[in-house]
RNA sequence: GGGCGUUUAGCUCAGCUGGUUUAGAGCAUCUGCCUUACAAGCAGAGGGUCUGCGGUUCGAAUCCGUAAACGCCCACCA
């Protein structure tokens, strides 16, 4: 064996080995299941750090819990992530020459298909190298057979219950992609506008003028009225009155309402019904029409204009929405029409998906009814059924859910759920999707028979997510199969906080309303990766390692550590190579205490001083292993792989392996050999979720194993209590060892030359032969106050000394103990200080009382030992 | 404009219902060591008036109030 851990071909062998033996796949059975749904990523993606730590995390969930011997299944999948891929299939098409606009949604759907066919499941490659152990044979797609059922079944069974309708909605529109979107699909920025007043012509007044101020001045064309509040003192002349739209020519009355506010701006508000959603409920309250004066591309569309002002507009015809805003602008200047322009804050919506700003449009969309499912999801959250980690997340959650609108689930795009709504041929012909009677739709899971249309539009992606943890096993289709009446409702869903309105909490609601019961009884909502700087990672600033190249370079086990490290649930994360780093090292620690483990020589020989030891380490063992369980059921991850890595490094290969190991050239006795092995193993075990190829390769080493056997499925050692007492001996021990070595650090003794420790009782000091063995000296319980010039600490109440006349220097010593005495003085002061204040010997409890009033003697003892030391040296 | 969260060593974070030898860890730093498992290592050391200000209490990093800084979420002020 080599004194360095190469990870490559370990880990490639095990996994092989682990899908060979199908170590992964889960069926029902007696045991207590245990079940993960992966967040499923998308079809066409590429793993990312994001994913890393996601994946990670489930991954040692999944396999801890295997560990506690539970029937883990965890179900992996991807997403077809309908805009997404979407736009990746048209840009590729764009390439090759080919417009979407040319190819029919069949001829289409072939190219989505291939591509995905070629794209899809590399990710899914990809987790097999980071080692998470994927149920693969239950590998599904939330467009393969069992899932799109289970989509269109829904779909028709909301809308018989009458919670999905279709109606003619302000929504928010991509014009990129020229659909409709969620509000949860639009982001807001903060953007430096302009705020441009402009002057409408008083048709009753000629010369005068009402100011109106917009950001938008290239909607004016679909102006329909100028809004005032009733109220405002100083627009009480536009009462009744009419204005002409400048540059347009349209005559527009004034109207009065409420909603506009006092005060801001000038008080008068265009009123622009296709193209705002307040203007639109203004609209809609007072009977206006709407002029909608964009195409679905947010280009100008004048044909919408009355025939009588084309000529006017006629030059905006077909330009991009924000060339026209400076056209008209410059034009309007020119005609005077423009009293001041300012600069303005304000936020606008941008598509999630497409980057590009949202226009509000009037559009025929299908809507869920949300009331009824916030009722149903809000209390399980709030009662802690499901339990959020952390916490407050259950605050956004609740925010939302008490302020929920309608979700608009259809898109305009061909690649998702078709919507399963059919529209009679020769209806359709005379009035037109817009006036088709609602009465008339047929929505069915198959096509009726006739002379029918379906819908063009497609569903939401996350139509299909919030069914997943359901759909995977089937149970929308089959209520009350097998599976899913084992498997759900699943255990833990691991996911980022940014879906908890997209997906989280819209799988509660289908959760209840198909399964009657929760989908998941944790949830545990990640950070976000950010690059040391604390950046989010993004291609644009090239902060964005690639997961295989560091798998490479550190070992996927290595890479687990590395983004685990610094993860506290909900915590963003600083992600730095270092942290990798660390991780690989640990690794190599481990490696070769199990080189130094298995080199040894062993003969029968039993050796009396090497049983304190594996005493100790057992119960130090005992000790981490529920302390290791305690944070697992608090979902602590991150600090309960640092227990384990200081359990290692500090515990096992710094004291417990420097215990036992014999004299060069000596053999070991084989009940301490036999005994290491077993510690070893329980060592595995615990590391073994975190880091699995690693654990893997040893523990297959360790003892001979069956073909077959995994140390994935080696039960974790129930949590027993601790000997404290001998930890609390061992800790003593190892201060004293300290002492011992920092007396020969500050001196530049070395460790090969054997010191005497003097102190009280020597002889009888239970743990004498490990420390003779520890710190390399011989110990002598008389002559302490003889020893003349000698290095001297305290432990406990204790003191040591060591004689070192060749090399101590008295001053230097004499002020090493009187800045401890300075120490242990004020800390006498203090607890002086409440001992001798009566109230706080009334008040506080005796234990407290107590355990100051030892505070105090121990302090007053080596106070003592301290003073008479000095004296010594000083003599 | 509302709501939430954070602020503890150079960095990243623990510190749960106030009292565990005058605040802990990992990393980084510094000083010695190529000691026969490991220099991707070993041994040792330094480093913090717990963001500021008030208050409650015998006692506050911990509870309350307040201010500031940073971050996140929600909201139609054109």
């Amino acid at each position: 064996m080599e004194s360095k851990y190469n990870p490559t071909d370990i880990e490639a062998r095990w996994y092989q080995y682990w899908l060979d033996n199908k170590l992964f796949h889960s069926e029902p059975d007696g045991r207590e299941p245990y079940t993960i749904v992966i967040p499923p990523p998308n079809v066409t993606g590429v793993l990312h750090m994001g994913h890393v730590l996601n994946e990670t995390i489930q991954d040692i969930l999944v396999r801890r819990a295997r560990l506690e011997g539970k029937n883990a299944c965890w179900v992996p999948g991807t997403d077809h992530a309908s805009i997404a891929t979407e736009a990746k299939v048209i840009k590729r098409l764009k390439e090759q020459g080919i417009n979407k606009s040319d190819l029919t949604r069949e001829q289409f759907l072939k190219h989505a298909w291939d591509w995905t066919d070629e794209h899809g499941g590399i990710i899914l490659k990809q987790l097999r190298k980071l080692g998470c152990s994927c149920d693969w044979d239950r590998t599904a797609f939330t467009m393969d057979e069992t899932r799109s059922k289970a989509v269109i079944k829904v779909f028709c069974d909301l809308y018989r219950k009458g919670l999905i309708y279709r109606g003619l909605r302000m929504v928010n529109w991509d014009p990129e992609r020229q659909t409709a979107l969620s509000d949860e699909e639009v982001i807001y920025h903060d953007e430096h506008s302009k705020f441009y007043y402009l002057r409408y012509a008083v048709v009753e007044e000629p010369g005068k003028y009402a100011i109106v101020a917009t950001t938008r001045p290239e909607t004016i064309f679909g102006d329909i009225a100028v809004c005032i509040n009733p109220k405002e003192e100083k627009n009480q002349w536009l009462k009744g009155k009419h204005v002409i739209v400048p540059g347009v020519g349209r005559e527009i009355p004034i109207i009065e309402d409420r909603y506009v506010e006092i005060g801001f701006g000038t008080g008068c508000l265009k009123v622009t019904p296709a193209h705002d959603v307040n203007d639109y409920a203004l609209g809609q309250k007072y009977n206006l029409k709407t002029i909608d004066i964009f195409t679905p591309d947010a280009h100008l569309n004048m044909d919408t204009m009355e025939p009588e002002l084309q000529a006017n507009v006629r030059k905006y015809h077909g330009m991009d929405r924000f060339d026209c805003r400076k056209q008209i602008v410059e034009d309007l200047k020119e005609l005077g029409l423009v009293e001041k322009i300012e600069d303005y804050d304000n936020k606008v919506g941008y598509s999630e998906r497409t980057n590009v700003p949202i226009e509000p449009r009037l559009s025929l969309q299908w809507f869920i009814r949300m009331k009824h499912f916030a009722d149903i999801a809000l209390p399980p959250v709030m009662n802690d059924d499901i339990v959020f980690y952390p916490t407050k997340y259950k605050n956004t959650y609740r925010n939302w859910l008490e302020n929920i609108k309608d979700w608009c689930i259809s898109r305009q795009l061909w690649w998702g759920h078709r919507i399963p709504a059919y529209y009679d041929a020769d209806i359709l012909a005379q009035t037109g999707l817009e006036d088709y009677p609602a009465d008339k739709i047929i929505v069915s899971e198959t096509a009726p028979e006739g002379n029918y249309v379906q819908d063009e539009g497609a569903l939401d992606t996350w139509f299909s997510s919030w069914l997943w943890p359901i759909s995977l096993f089937d149970g929308i289709e089959k209520p009350n199969n097998k599976e899913i009446n084992y498997y759900y409702p699943t255990a833990d869903l691991v996911t980022g906080p940014d879906i908890i309105f997209f997906w989280v909490a819209r799988m509660i609601m289908a959760g209840y309303e198909y399964v009657g019961k929760m989908p998941f009884k944790h949830v545990y909502f990640t950070g976000i990766v950010r690059d040391k700087l604390g950046r989010k990672m993004s291609k644009s600033l090239g902060n964005s390692p690639d997961p295989l190249d560091l798998i490479e370079r550190y070992g996927a086990d290595g890479v687990r550590m590395g983004i685990l490290l610094s993860a506290p649930a909900g915590n963003d994360i600083l992600y730095d190579d270092s942290l990798c780093e660390q991780g690989r090292n640990f690794c190599n620690k481990i490696w070769n205490c199990f080189r130094m483990v298995k080199g040894l020589e062993v003969t029968g020989e039993k050796r009396e001083d090497n049983s304190k030891a594996v005493k100790w380490f057992d119960a130090m063992l005992k000790h981490t292993e529920a302390e290791i369980a305690d944070l697992f059921s608090k979902y602590r991850l991150s600090e309960a792989l640092m227990a384990i890595y200081k359990l290692y490094c500090d515990e096992f290969s710094g004291w417990y392996l420097e215990m036992i190991k014999p004299a060069y050239g000596q053999p070991i006795d084989c009940e301490t050999y036999e005994a290491t092995l077993g510690f070893f193993d329980r060592l595995l075990r615990l590391l073994h979720p975190f880091m699995p190829f690693i654990t893997e390769e040893l523990w297959q080493n360790l003892y001979e194993r069956k073909e077959g056997e995994s140390i994935m499925f080696a039960a974790l050692n129930d949590a027993n209590d601790a000997n404290d007492e001998i930890l609390k001996e061992v800790e003593e021990l190892k201060q004293i060892v300290a002492g011992v070595r920092n007396a020969r650090a500050s001196k530049n003794i070395p460790p090969k030359e054997v010191l005497t420790l003097y102190f009280d009782k020597a002889e009888q000091y239970a743990y004498a032969e490990l420390l003779k063995k520890l710190a390399n000296v011989t110990v002598s319980g008389e002559g302490l106050e003889a020893s003349g010039n000698a290095a001297k600490f305290i432990v406990g109440t204790t003191e040591f000394a060591i004689p070192m006349d060749k090399f101590i220097n008295v001053d230097e010593e004499i002020k090493k103990l009187e800045a401890d005495l300075a120490h242990q003085q004020g800390f006498l002061r203090g607890v002086m200080a409440k001992l001798s204040n009566e109230r706080f010997v009334q008040n506080a409890k005796p234990e407290i009382v107590a355990l100051e009033q030892k505070k105090k003697s121990d302090a007053e003892t080596r106070i003592a030992a301290l003073e008479e030391a000095i004296k010594a040296l000083k003599k």
